[in-house]
DNA sequence: AGCACGATTAACT
DNA sequence: GTTAATCGTGCTC
């Protein structure tokens, strides 16, 4: 494996969905002091329009969800339950706020880095959840806002393998129990089946 | 200024 | 299956 091509911010520039499904099969990397730390992305999930009530943006451009209405191929970080953080990637067009959760990767590179920052976790549950992916990776505050289409970015995507649909499995959201209908139940996730670092909850679907 | 809650996780029973 | 942890955010007063 050489080095490979980083996404461009055409890719991010596409429609929520589809951008949501491409994205699995992508390499999500992490440059810290010049090393990588890297893994396949193998789950995602889709956030896009004022009117879908499980975005943020539901609530209008507040200091919160500023980027999502900036241009694509920005970072989205937040925090949430007072001690996790979530990485995002903005998609669409500026000015029509849409962003993509990443909730899973299957490590590549960096995984004694990983290992220890996950310590006393089973290598199975290093990287399954939004919040265990920042934790693993150093992702915090710091790369809100952050562009993945820098040269010099710290934090990017790169073209990784191509996943066809039959891999491919999609289903409701997770964690939005207090969202009404129809935004709870839209299939909006997008998850890898067949890879041993999905989410614990595959089999709610 | 105060309040309720969350795109979760890990450690329980 | 249940629950504590823990604080930024957006909303109401």
């Amino acid at each position: 494996m050489g080095k490979q091509e980083r996404l461009p911010r055409d890719f991010f520039s596409q429609h929520a969905l589809k951008a949501a499904r491409q994205l699995l099969g992508m390499r999500l990397v992490r440059t810290e002091s010049q090393t990588r730390i890297s893994g396949i992305i193998t789950e995602t999930e889709a956030y896009r329009g004022e009117e879908d009530l499980g975005c943020h943006c539901r609530s209008g451009r507040t200091p919160r969800t500023r980027v999502m209405y900036g241009p694509p191929g920005y970072a989205y970080v937040y925090f949430t339950y007072g001690q996790h953080w979530m990485l995002n990637f903005v998609v669409e067009g500026e000015g029509y706020p849409a962003a993509i959760l990443i909730r899973g990767i299957n490590p590549e590179e960096g995984i004694k880095t990983i290992a220890s920052r996950r310590a006393n976790q089973p290598s199975a549950q290093w990287t399954n959840g939004p919040a265990k992916i920042c934790k693993a990776l150093n992702i915090d505050k710091g790369f809100n806002e952050a562009d993945i289409c820098a040269p010099d970015a710290l934090l990017y995507v790169e073209r990784g393998c191509s996943i066809p649909d039959s891999c491919v499995t999609t289903g409701p959201r997770v964690g939005l129990n207090t969202v009404p209908e129809p935004w709870k139940s839209i299939p909006w996730r997008f998850l890898v089946t067949d890879y041993p670092f999905e989410s614990p909850d595959v089999s709610r679907i």
